[in-house]
DNA sequence: ACGTTTGCGTTTTTT
DNA sequence: ACGCAAACGT
């Protein structure tokens, strides 16, 4: 392999950073500038370039998602053979690797378990309650996390505790540790704990270890910066990747500081920075640039949009959270419907704040019959039907473990209630041994139980008692690796009478349920597969290292243990890769946190309120910022944001702070986008589709009822189609008149709190801002009027004040300053206080209008800075394109004419319209781009590259989920 | 008296 | 989906 194959397609700073020599480098990378494509080119010349042994060399990621694209690029480069062997995994899977292997090199049991979130609660509120102290179990894990991620133990913490707060807390702490150690598990900051003492006392584990490669390095802890010291300890050769404005795991501990730590630490530090963006349009960009630099303390930094303008991401307000899940899966099918079906539902995602938010949206795409997944929110292993299961085989694995005997022994119902369970454990706490020993000499009357057992509770203990040693014959007697776990789950099922017993429970989504289960027996069988399973003792065999004895891991016993430390592990979206599963059609639905890294061409974030985001129980507001800031991020061609007047709970919301301060709205449409035929050549151009036919488009455009985004006014309040249904359905004109008088409200309240901050707005506004605005203001009347005509035939009649929409003096200058200074003026004529002799920009009212038809370009530059200020990081040098006002303008279309472009990779677009058909795109050229700086276009090589494959491999069991459960399923039942 | 079932109100983010 | 309380069974 030669220098040409591995730096392919990369720009001059991502080269230094692969070929870079030094020892430690520091790569800072901000969202879509290529961060997972360096950091692997990087591995792949290490490797073949430099001779590294893979094995030798350790890759840490903080998901699975990212441990296994990164694996895959590897491959991609260096082949299968040697990609294997690399140490490449989530910190967690690699200090675990080392536990397995070294850890009674520190006393640590052979078949330790690994306790997951439900476990620590479990104990945690158990404590809690025996003690009697009034602290909330969950603040108290996240504290205990909190103190280990430091490296301070519990009896460290007792000694330092000052009030009887601390000293409560400090009781939990202990308790929470000794039970762990009863049970012998580990939790998630153990893992990395025991691994950082362990290479701390027996250096030589790592002695092997050639290079250490981190990715986003801005989520580690204490801890983890420890491991990485430790990890390198003999060479110091470290590269790690990460960006400080993707910071967004504070909340676990991590620690930003850890960059600058990093370069004192090894003062040689190189910092290499990544400075273009080849994900997102100009418009997008810029916009989130705007929202992230509202942090002061944060060090500017440059961000080079590569892409030209393309259309302006969208701000919409809705009457509620129903209202916005319907206008987005609306969207969703306009936007499909008039680009001819050029994207497909895997080109959009739902981003959230939290997993909660997805009902809404997720029972409008119900409605609507759009297949979707979510990802996020519940993980696979967590569903009680798999989590039971599992819990039986970590019994059967390890009878030692009372968290998940606990939860297991009245599961089927057994007539074993809490208060027998309490009993049992206080007995065993009581004479030293475990929960499980005392049952089962219960049972066999070789002990007395503390309280008297009922009958049918004894029996009930006797029939669990024996499943489980049936059930350790079947594992450790007999047959091969491969019979015993899929056998032994199968005869669990038949033991506990699991599909009956689903039924029963679930009656109305069992099927659902048993596919989860189905699933699961998927994936022993996967596990205990020979060839797999040794493929996985390989990978996870760590180098032999003279004189450091190792553990051998051979039996079937170690199959099982290797299994469910695996699904401990394993977490949201990755129940394993289902390669035909690639291509499903669905709109994703995400929270934010787990969309990190991906990437899709068009991007809804709803629920844009104070509350949501930033949450009201987050407690560092820059963080919050900097997710939203992730999350506009995440799109390429086209981003909505949307906020809801009320809230699920129907109280009035506030537009996150973070879209009100002065600036924001001149980056954002309060609409979406009018879609016309030029634009779909040039979207079809960057995702390097076929452009549709004209006919496709127009058949498609039959199918749905509007063109235009134009169905919910624009303040957000209902149109009268809906408080029409609202009349017909309640036949009570006090209802929605009480609704409607409520929004209109709230609306005036928050317009004149984004009055007063938009005047505050400093400096001036610029010419250009300006002219957007006009083309703007004649673009939602042209929809309004469009909006109109289709509602005159509405049933209800306007109240005078409801309808505010039309702006009097319409497409005069005036109306265009009165917009200015309040953004949204269109809203609110009966605030009639606020008449603009305060506008800074009044004066130039005298400007031609000449002037402002041919402004300055709308540039990146000033687009993005309306305040002025100088910036010369953005742009100007290396796209001609962006100086070059858009095509639309250009050619004087007619005003209300779409001014959006998609978001395009073709070269600027002469008039004649070279571009607009799709032969003429030019493909190959953009293919053919070798070395070459990459160019202000970016071909479309980055496009397609992270995100869909990494989500796509779901299974469609997690897709389908629960849809209509739960909540959905109390409304749903109602109707029918 | 203990266990099970049913109904109601609430939900940050994840290895 | 989870926790909690109250009603209902054994």
């Amino acid at each position: 392999m030669d220098n040409g194959v591995l730096l392919h397609g990369l720009n001059s700073a991502q080269r230094d950073a692969v070929t870079s020599d030094v020892s430690v480098l520091q790569l800072l990378a901000p969202p879509g500038s290529g961060k997972t494509k360096t950091l692997t080119a990087r591995v792949a010349y290490l490797v073949a370039r430099k001779q590294l042994r893979p094995w030798n060399i350790i890759v840490c990621t903080f998901t699975v998602k990212a441990a296994k694209e990164m694996k895959e690029r590897i491959r991609g480069f260096v082949g299968d053979e040697l990609a294997k062997q690399l140490k490449l995994g989530t910190f967690h899977s690699i200090a675990l690797r080392y536990l397995k292997q070294y850890g009674h090199h520190i006393g640590l049991d052979k078949d330790f378990g690994i306790a997951d979130t439900n476990d620590s609660k479990a104990i945690i509120k158990r404590i809690i309650k025996q003690n009697d102290l009034s602290i909330e179990a969950g603040q108290a894990r996240a504290r205990i996390s909190a103190q280990k991620s430091k490296g301070i133990d519990s009896e460290q913490f007792l000694k330092t505790v000052k009030s009887v707060e601390q000293h409560d807390f400090a009781q939990v702490y202990l308790g929470y540790e000794q039970a762990l150690k009863a049970s012998n598990l580990l939790d998630y900051d153990d893992l990395l704990l025991r691994c950082s003492f362990l290479l701390r006392t027996h250096t030589q584990c790592v002695s092997n270890v050639e290079a250490l490669l981190i990715d986003e390095f801005q989520d580690t802890n204490n801890v983890q910066y420890d491991l990485m010291s430790l990890f390198a300890q003999h060479r110091n050769v470290i590269t790690i990747v990460g960006d400080p404005d993707q910071s967004i795991y504070g909340f676990r501990n991590a620690e930003i500081k850890n960059l600058s730590r990093m370069k004192s630490q090894w003062p040689d530090t190189l910092t290499i920075n990544l400075e273009e963006n080849y994900r997102s349009s100009g418009a997008i960009l810029h916009a989130a640039q705007h929202i992230i630099e509202q942090d002061e303390s944060r060090p500017p930094k440059k961000l080079q949009a590569t892409h030209s303008l393309g259309m302006r991401p969208v701000l919409r307000k809705l009457p509620s959270a129903e209202a916005e899940a319907g206008w987005l899966v609306s969207e969703i099918q306009r936007i499909r419907a008039l680009t001819g079906n050029l994207l497909r539902l895997s080109d959009f995602a739902v981003l959230l704040r939290s997993a909660a938010l997805s009902r809404a949206i997720e029972s409008a795409m119900g409605k609507a019959g759009v297949p979707y997944r979510m990802v996020g929110g519940n993980r696979f292993y967590d569903r009680i039907e798999v989590k039971l299961l599992v819990d039986y085989l970590r019994v059967i694995h390890q009878t030692g473990d009372n968290e998940a005997l606990e939860r297991i022994v009245n599961m089927p119902a057994r007539r074993v209630g809490p208060e027998t369970v309490r009993a049992l454990r206080e007995q065993a706490v009581s004479e030293g041994t475990s929960v499980w020993q005392v049952v089962l000499d219960s049972v066999q009357c070789r002990r007395r139980p503390i309280t008297k057992l009922t009958e049918p509770t004894r029996k009930g203990l006797a029939i669990f008692v024996d499943i489980v040693l049936t059930g350790q014959k079947k594992a450790y007697d007999e047959g091969t690796a491969r019979a015993s776990l899929v056998d032994l789950v199968n005869f669990l099922l038949k033991k506990l009478l699991f599909q009956d017993w689903l039924k029963k429970k679930y009656p109305d989504d069992h099927e659902v349920r048993w596919q989860n289960v189905e699933e699961l027996i998927a994936q022993a069988s996967d596990a205990s597969d020979p060839e797999r399973l040794q493929a996985m003792l390989d990978q996870n065999a760590l180098p032999e290292i003279d004189g450091l004895e190792q553990r051998t891991a051979s039996s079937l016993g170690d199959t099982l243990s290797l299994f469910l430390s695996n699904i401990s592990l394993a977490s949201s979206s990755e129940a394993k890769a289902e390669e035909e599963g690639e291509n499903v059609e669905q709109v994703t639905i995400s929270t934010i946190h787990a969309a990190k890294g991906l990437e899709w061409p068009v991007v809804f974030i709803p629920a844009c309120y104070d509350g949501s985001i930033p949450h009201s129980r987050a407690e560092d507001n820059d963080e919050e910022r900097r997710l939203l800031y992730v999350g506009m991020t995440r799109a390429q061609a086209s981003l909505y944001l949307s906020c809801p007047i009320k809230n699920t709970r129907r109280e009035e919301t506030a537009l996150s702070t973070f879209l009100l301060q002065p600036g924001v709205s001149a980056f954002f449409e309060e609409h979406g986008p009018t879609v016309e035929p030029s634009a779909v050549a040039g979207l079809a151009v960057t995702l390097r589709r076929d452009c549709p036919a004209l006919k496709v488009v127009e058949e498609a455009k039959s199918s749905i009822k509007r063109d235009e985004d134009n169905y919910w006014p624009l303040n957000g309040e209902f149109p009268p189609e809906e408080l029409a249904k609202w009349d017909h359905s309640k036949d009570s004109a006090t209802v929605p008149a009480a609704v409607f008088s409520t929004a209109s409200i709230t609306l005036q309240q928050q317009q004149t709190f984004s009055t007063a901050n938009a005047t505050m707005k400093p400096g001036f506004v610029s010419l250009t801002e300006r002219y957007d605005e006009i083309m703007e203001q004649a673009r939602i009347e042209s929809i309004d009027k469009r909006a109109q005509q289709q509602q005159k035939a509405a049933v209800l009649e306007e109240k005078p004040r409801g309808r505010k929409r039309q702006i009097e003096g319409q497409g005069t200058i005036q109306s265009f300053f009165a917009k200015r200074s309040r953004p949204n003026a269109d809203l609110e004529t009966s605030t009639a206080n606020s008449t603009p002799e305060q506008d800074s920009a009044a004066p130039s009212k005298k400007q031609p209008l000449q002037e402002m038809r041919n402004p300055p370009a709308a540039t990146s530059e000033n687009m993005q800075r309306p305040k002025g200020v100088p910036l010369p990081l953005y742009t100007p040098r290396t796209a001609p394109l962006h100086t070059k006002p858009p095509t639309s303008r250009t050619r004087g279309h007619t005003p209300a004419g779409n001014d959006y472009m998609f978001l395009s990779s073709s070269p600027p677009q002469p008039d004649d319209g070279e571009n607009q058909t799709l032969d003429s795109a030019p493909s190959n050229d953009t293919l053919s781009d070798k070395e070459k700086p990459v160019p202000k276009d970016k071909p479309a090589s980055t496009f397609h590259t992270t995100s869909m494959q990494a989500l796509a491999p779901r299974r469609r069991t997690l897709g389908i989920r629960r849809t209509f459960n739960g909540w959905a399923s109390r409304g749903g039942r109602g109707g029918g």
